[in-house]
RNA sequence: GGUCCCUUCGUCUAUCGGUUAGGACGCGAGAUUUUCAAUCUUGAAAGACGGGUUCGACUCCCGUAGGGACCGCCA
């Protein structure tokens, strides 16, 4: 609330994922943490695709990066901007570094690094790179030897990171090395693209993980040599798995698209996304509006948070109780084409069977943590008949059992409406005039 | 190893110097229910440790221990 109408103007945020894999939980969080931001302020969230490694870009990789997004509802305004596509104007800002006396060309090579890296490790003094070519006169330069560009960081006084979750945080700039901003076949390293796009696409604020938080002061350094404001900065810290180590595949950090496959909502997800790390007094359950009026980057934790499938589930199984039960159907409809069996269900879910479903659901949905629990909470409607019993049912189904069966059939039979009330009642009559208690009438038929 | 960050119930968290340290998930017990689920009631469960500052510290400061992030011509 606080500065929504600040003179500042409306925030821009952006969310900026490597396409190096899947959209995992963590990035979702950050996405969420940036959309609720810029919501909540009348601001603009872009996309941004950080794909200046080209080694490593991979298309299918944004494709599921957009699609988890969208999966999760959480829109951004634009068009999806690739980094790499910018490496023109990222080299241009390197060429005024250069000018202005900012950035200079190293002609160290891998092995010299190398062997730095060695002597450094064997008298075990710590590791800062100091590239004679600082001051060398490029004249001198080796021919034939390709360069990389350096920023010529300062290496007095600190660098000061006033962030909006980690509070001020200092780095002394003689533990900061010169970067590279320009690699040696020519492209731009990540850390200067980012600056460059951030400062031309106007982002006012970044969200990202606290990975990111010794390169927010070598990028502050950046932005400083070139005359740029700072924007302002909120580290995020990292989702833990169970173990409090870094989330990792055998915990959860699996793509997003793996959550919707188990079966969650991606009501249900942000809600828990939202939840960890941050908080609003003791309010756990909320609406996305209501996230959207509370969230602010200050409320967020310093400390990283493990992530509980436990909670999950129950915040699932809430908003499937509380969900509508056409949409559930259509949601259904959506994951069941991931599922074993999926295709199946699929095949046979025509206009009638949707109705049938949709009658069933009611009662489904009261005892699913999951899409995957509600539908297979479905099973008799796909099943043949008659049903094959098994032993217990076997068991219940003794004589008296079935001539309880045998004598409840037409009343059930004459029975209005196949509603739940309305059974219950004919069963609970036939037993008291019976004489019989509930559950001796209860059980067979249940079986 | 260096730099930086963190530390309240098992987990997510509230508290912003004065509370019987609250809530949620999970767990236990009970009620309800034909079963399960849901729901309601209820129980156990926490300030890492050691020093300060203060009339008073979970809250502020220092140290210790533990955990984490970063230390690439990756992002």
């Amino acid at each position: 609330m606080t500065d929504k109408s600040a003179s500042a103007g409306a925030p821009v945020v952006r969310f900026a994922p490597s396409p190096t894999g899947y959209l995992h939980i963590g990035g979702a969080r950050t996405a969420l943490f940036n959309w609720l931001y810029a919501k909540g302020r009348g601001g603009k969230m872009l996309l941004r695709i950080e794909d200046t490694d080209r080694e490593r870009n991979n298309p299918e990789a944004v494709a599921a990066i957009v699609d988890g997004l969208k999966w999760l509802e959480l829109t951004w305004d634009g068009d999806t901007v690739s980094q790499f596509a910018r490496a023109h104007r990222h080299r241009q800002v390197a060429e005024e570094l250069l000018a202005s006396g900012h950035a200079y060309k190293c002609w160290l090579t891998p092995a010299e690094l190398d062997a730095m890296r060695e002597s450094a490790q064997a008298e075990k003094r710590p590791l800062t790179i100091r590239s004679p070519w600082r001051e060398r006169d490029p004249a001198e330069a080796p021919a034939g030897v390709p360069h990389v560009i350096r920023l010529k960081a300062p290496r007095e006084g600190e660098t000061v990171i006033e962030d909006q979750v980690q509070g001020r945080v200092v780095f002394a700039n003689k533990e900061l090395d010169d970067l590279i901003i320009v690699r040696s076949d020519g492209n731009p390293t990540y850390n200067l693209a980012v600056v460059v796009d951030d400062h031309d696409m106007k982002v006012t604020h970044i969200i990202r993980g606290v990975d990111h938080l010794t390169n927010a002061a070598r990028q502050t350094q950046i932005y400083q040599a070139m005359g740029w404001d700072v924007p302002i900065f909120a580290h995020v810290p990292l989702i833990h798995g169970p173990d409090g180590a870094k989330l990792s595949k055998r915990h959860g950090a699996l793509g997003i698209e793996a959550y919707k496959e188990m079966g969650y909502l991606p009501a249900a997800l942000r809600n828990y996304l939202v939840r960890l790390g941050w908080s609003h007094g003791n309010d756990e359950i909320m609406s996305t509006s209501q996230m959207v009026d509370w969230f602010d980057t200050v409320d967020i934790n310093r400390s990283a948070a493990r992530f509980d499938f436990a909670k999950l589930e129950d915040l699932n199984g809430h908003y499937i109780r509380h969900a509508d039960d056409q949409e559930l159907l259509s949601r259904i409809e959506d994951v069941l084409p991931y599922l074993p069996g999926g295709a199946g269900i699929v095949a046979r879910l025509d206009a009638n069977m949707r109705a049938k479903f949709l009658i069933a659901m009611p009662g489904l949905k009261e005892r699913a943590k999951t899409l995957v629990e509600l539908i297979s909470g479905a099973d008799f409607l796909f099943a043949d008949r008659p049903l094959p019993l098994d032993e217990k049912a076997q068991k219940l189904l003794d004589a008296e059992g079935r001539q309880r069966l045998a004598d409840m059939l037409p009343k059930l039979e004459a029975a209005g409406h196949w509603k739940a009330s309305e059974l219950e009642e004919i069963v609970r009559t036939y037993a008291e005039a019976s004489g019989a208690k509930l559950g001796k009438v209860a059980q067979p038929l249940r079986a």
